[in-house]
RNA sequence: GGCCCCGUAGCGCAGUUGGUUAGCGCGCCGCCCUGUCACGGCGGAGGCCGCGGGUUCGAGUCCCGUCGGGGUCGCCA
């Protein structure tokens, strides 16, 4: 090593000792015949004193130095209570420049807001700055905490193709040219989903892997085109055997920013998040809860509630709101779809004012306060309609009155299992609120086609009340993880894919593998997969799974540092395959 | 794909109702400075106002288009 020392460990034991630092400069204090510098590396800071003019004039920002010195204290009154090395500084005798740096397109300070595609483009300078610095030393814990559970319950760590075949999951592939195939294709995974299954069918038992994943879909706020799970799966297991896992694997990921989880984790059905949250993924930091006024409403003149659901969510105080931001709120729901939000307002001497309170009936102006909960004061906000965009209208509502009221302990973690989901929704998602009949029998998973049915028996008899062995793991409004008991008999795999309209040929083409594997004595198994950007940008407390990603994405797919994707040659065409021109598909005749 | 917001010096931003030579802070360059720690002082350089068109005597400012970025809904099991 160059260095004798860590920059950010020496203290008052040191002082006296002659070392070799090596860091950056990162700030320098010239006043002529004395210079400070602040001589940063990745163990912290420490101020060294260089009393040589004509070495320190030349100095600048982010010079890649070695310094030979001796550690002294400071003197009373010049400590830097500050910094950690504050007490001491280091007396240069050598100070060799290992690299010079051109003057930095950023600043390299915590102070700075520095926009997103600067700092993108210069990825290796941003992360020279403490906080991304950190973040990316937290993500390399987290993978850390999670393979020391693992390796304790005896998990096999297996890595799996990421050149594989194209198969119909939920998103789109990348797909890659195979050169010795014109006119073939790889595509890059979606997850290793399949491929965990057949380790089990291989009798690995105990499978994880931190996994690189890759979906081509269009970008999100929180979405990147390739993203991590810690991906995992078990055999001769039920449910309640890999949430355990999985609850052990949470409390050490947040053991490590010092939060103690209790386990077992609350858990909630499905059907109830969506009843009184609105959402299969609820944020329980918010203590507020949609009320059902179905029946309340059932007789009611107001055509608006004359719906096959009606809901309401209380904002507390609300009431006094002007009318631009009622209106405002109009805007909002529209902006999500829906019609508009209706509401009454509870006054101070509890009257119901409002544009919809003149349509209620006297019985409902007397009831519908106490019905929801509603104290003088507040404002109610309904949704009617259709149960499903109804509730997830009040869903949002819900979560954007507890930004507005500041109702959210944002120091506060709150985990919950979702369980019990149904295994098939409706395809058409015009069909998908519930009280139009469906007759197509055009169903898609819920999770996904792998999922095992509850009832191995009925589940394709009314597959829309099906429940699966399914679950998801909840952080604070995040779904961070989810999964699911598999099938692992070939017969109700083809029951299912029947149900999902995949026919035994087209099944055969694309899950061929897996199902000839399931012909082997495959055993039963299931697993789970945790989004692990997310789960390290909560432990971060980033706003970004961009800031816990090494160099990530901008939107569109591009990476500003690279300039990837890029045009390739025609040569690089050539070679590639790209625009074999694939033999001609003959449609099957009917 | 729909909608909303933003593109002005290396970075962060201001720019009035459309009106002289487009400003501020930081950074950068030069000089000065022996105890600073976001050091300080003096001086200086640096702009296709994202791009293209239009309106106008005149556009950073208004209009249309386009590209880039961010957000949001759709989509993403």
């Amino acid at each position: 090593m160059i260095r004798t020392h860590d920059a950010g460990a020496l203290r008052a034991e040191h002082v006296g000792q002659t070392v070799t630092l090596a860091g950056w400069v990162a700030n320098r204090r010239d006043h002529g015949g004395v210079a400070f510098i602040d001589l940063r590396e990745a163990s912290g800071v420490v101020q060294v004193v260089i009393r040589d003019e004509a070495v320190a004039h030349q100095l600048r920002a982010e010079y890649c130095l070695k310094v030979v010195g001796e550690v002294t204290a400071r003197k009373e009154g010049n400590e830097n209570p500050a910094l950690a090395t504050g007490a001491v500084e280091v007396v240069a005798t050598d100070v060799e420049v290992l690299s010079a740096s051109a003057p930095l397109p950023f600043p390299i300070s915590d102070r700075v807001e520095v926009g997103e595609e600067a700092r993108l483009k210069h990825r290796y300078l941003d992360l020279r700055r403490s906080g991304p610095h950190e973040a990316i030393r937290l993500r390399s814990k987290a993978n850390k905490a999670a393979r020391d559970v693992l390796d304790r319950h005896d998990f096999v760590e297996i890595e799996t193709p990421t050149l594989t075949r194209s198969t119909p999951e939920g998103a789109r592939d990348f797909l890659v040219p195979a050169r010795l195939q014109p006119g073939s294709w790889y595509a890059l995974p979606q997850s290793p989903q399949l491929f965990k299954q057949l380790l089990m069918v291989a009798g690995m038992e105990r499978y994880y892997q931190i996994a690189r994943c890759y979906r081509d879909e269009d970008f999100r706020a929180d979405r990147q085109p390739e993203f991590t799970q810690l991906d995992i799966e078990m055999s001769f297991v039920d449910q309640d055997d890999v949430i355990a896992v999985a609850e052990e694997v949470v409390v050490a990921l947040w053991a490590l920013i010092g939060h103690e989880v209790a386990t077992p984790l609350p858990r909630m059905t499905y059907a109830e998040a969506m009843a009184r949250y609105g959402s299969d993924k609820p944020d329980l930091r918010l203590d507020l809860e949609l009320v059902d006024c179905t029946e309340f409403f059932a007789d009611t003149q107001f055509r608006v509630f004359q719906a096959p659901y009606v809901g309401a969510v209380v904002m507390p105080g609300g009431a006094s709101q002007p009318r631009k931001k009622l209106d405002a709120w109009q805007e909002w729901a529209k902006q999500r779809g829906a019609k508009g939000l209706a509401y009454v307002l509870v006054q101070d001497d509890g009257t119901l004012t409002g544009p919809v309170a003149k349509n209620l009936t006297e019985a409902e102006t007397a009831g519908i306060a106490a019905h929801v909960g509603a104290a003088p004061g507040d404002c109610i906000f309904f949704g009617a309609g259709l149960p499903k965009p109804s509730r997830a209208l009040l869903g949002a509502a819900r979560l954007e009155i507890g930004r507005r009221c500041d109702l959210i302990d944002e120091d506060a973690w709150s985990f919950l299992w979702v369980v019990d989901a149904p295994l098939f929704e409706p395809a058409d998602d015009a069909t998908a609120a519930g009280d139009v009949a469906v007759g197509s029998g055009a169903w898609t998973a819920v999770h996904h086609a792998f999922t095992s049915p509850q009832d191995l028996e009925t589940f394709d008899a009314d597959p829309g009340n099906a429940p699966a062995w399914a679950y998801d793991i909840v952080c604070n409004g995040n779904e961070i993880g989810g999964g699911s008991i598999r099938i692992h008999r070939d017969d109700v795999q083809r029951r299912v894919f029947a149900v999902m309209g995949i026919d035994e040929a087209e099944a055969q083409e694309k899950f061929g593998f897996l199902l000839d594997a399931f012909a082997f004595g495959a055993p039963p198994h299931g697993g789970i997969a945790f989004g692990w950007d997310r789960i390290v940008s909560l432990l971060a407390r980033t706003d970004s799974i961009r800031d816990v990603i090494a160099f990530p994405k901008s939107g569109g797919g591009f990476d500003p540092l690279t300039a990837a994707p890029a045009p390739i040659t025609a040569q690089q065409r050539k070679e590639a395959g790209v625009d074999a021109r694939p033999p001609e598909i003959v449609p099957p005749q009917a």
